[in-house]
DNA sequence: TAAATAGTGTCTTTAAGACACTATGGA
DNA sequence: TCCATAGTGTCTTAAAGACACTATTTA
């Protein structure tokens, strides 16, 4: 059996308010490296798997730890493993990717969190980060960006209850182009994802639009056979046993 | 560093004559487990990494070694990390799936090699496989009859001149359904993976089919950013470098 | 000339996209 | 009443599927 480090890194994605224009972008969170190889570069959160946990807890769990956010979804993207990707011995890393709704994204400040290490970039817009972690998010990117299109994974990057616009923002942001209002109702609409609560959004110096929530019977996205991956622990929970 | 152990499986599809009705059927190799843990039992091939070689490398190294098939397309498939997936101690397994051509499958008998412990079973009738196995290969056939309703990777079970029927008894073999020949023929034509040599089939008592071959400069499957699998080594190759 | 498969034509349905139009609240 | 966005209608195009039809060989 030889002897190969075995790691989880999350890529994590949010929407957050562009630090210029202000309108909603995709944004990852990314930590910086204290420590020997690639000292003071960014890189993705993430961390050692203990033998007794899974991988999917082992990233929810890394992920917590470092950057703080919880996400509302958690998906395995990929298994990086070229010989030579660390400088310090062979290191297989397990990735995942996630997704963090807004009222996720507290910034913590508590006793044992160093906010100095960790901060938000934009996705589109990041420096070089340390390992092969630049290739990692490229492919993390257009996962999500392939994944928008057909399924309903959007609905981890949005509160609980939406107007279609807002969902539409979403679906712009993340794929990075304007979207025809009339059109993506329609879709929306006949997918049968999305129902209405029956409440109107005040406020506005227009109509007011329908407010819309996930209908939480559709799976989000489509895994085959493959068992969803356990649910997001809670601070308080104990780590679940799956794969 | 935690101690994990690190393997690679591969699932192997190719098109072998059905036992019973001699038509083409998906089909996978198996090896017979001749230790502990799940003595007897048949499991996918595979093996340990080695630290040095890359993940595909491996793959590819550990089925040739075992079933004595080489591939004509690798992809990884998932990681399965199930903290007691093995009863013996943590195992951790990078999975692939290959396809193979119908000219690879040569009966092996040279030394060294088992061909008691190695056979081919039709995919869909499996026996009940070691480990966590069959709901490894339950994905594999997931991830392959999607894929093969959207890319061109059906040439890698097909020999390397074809007539349209030919490929479509793939499809079909793949999807176990039948397909239209009219609107079949249509699509292949009109994705641009095709062309025809200009030659013709003789010898059927009937209308002589085009013969065709893929498009080489297409590509086989969409991998996104991802770097493509290294190259298949034939036995003379040394292991490359790639991830 | 019959059998059998190769290959073409065409109609229907569905979904995506473009874009004109109506609806309704607030300033 | 005007502005802004919500929400509807409808036309065009492309692709998938059903299925009738023609083409060309061997037995």
């Amino acid at each position: 059996m030889p002897e190969i480090g075995l790691a989880v890194s999350t890529v994590i994605f949010a929407l957050r308010p562009h630090p210029e224009t202000g309108r909603p972008v995709l944004s990852i969170p990314l930590v910086r490296r204290t420590r020997d190889p690639f000292e003071g570069r960014w890189a993705l959160p993430g961390g050692w798997v203990d033998p007794a946990e899974s991988l999917g807890t082992s990233a929810s769990r890394t992920l917590v730890e470092t950057t703080g956010v919880r996400p509302s979804y958690l998906e395995q993207l990929y298994t990086f493993g070229a010989p030579d990707r660390s400088p310090t011995g062979r290191v297989v890393s397990v990735v995942y990717w996630a997704l963090v709704r807004p009222e996720q994204i507290g910034e913590r400040t508590d006793a044992g969190f160093d906010a100095h290490n960790v901060a938000w970039f934009v996705a589109d817009a990041l420096p070089h980060l340390a390992f092969d972690h630049d290739d990692v998010v490229a492919y993390a990117l257009w996962r999500l960006r392939t994944k928008v299109e057909y399924s309903a994974i959007a609905q981890g990057l949005i509160g609980s209850t939406f107007t279609l616009s807002e969902l539409r923002q979403v679906h712009e942001a993340v794929l990075d182009r304007v979207l025809d209002p009339a059109n993506f109702r329609r879709q929306v609409e006949s997918s049968g994802t999305v129902v209405a609560t029956g409440e109107h959004v005040q406020g506005g110096r227009h109509r007011p639009p329908r407010l819309y929530r996930y209908d939480t019977s559709a799976p989000l996205a489509d895994l085959g056979p493959l068992a969803a991956d356990p649910p997001i622990p809670t601070p308080a929970d104990p780590p679940g046993e799956n794969s």
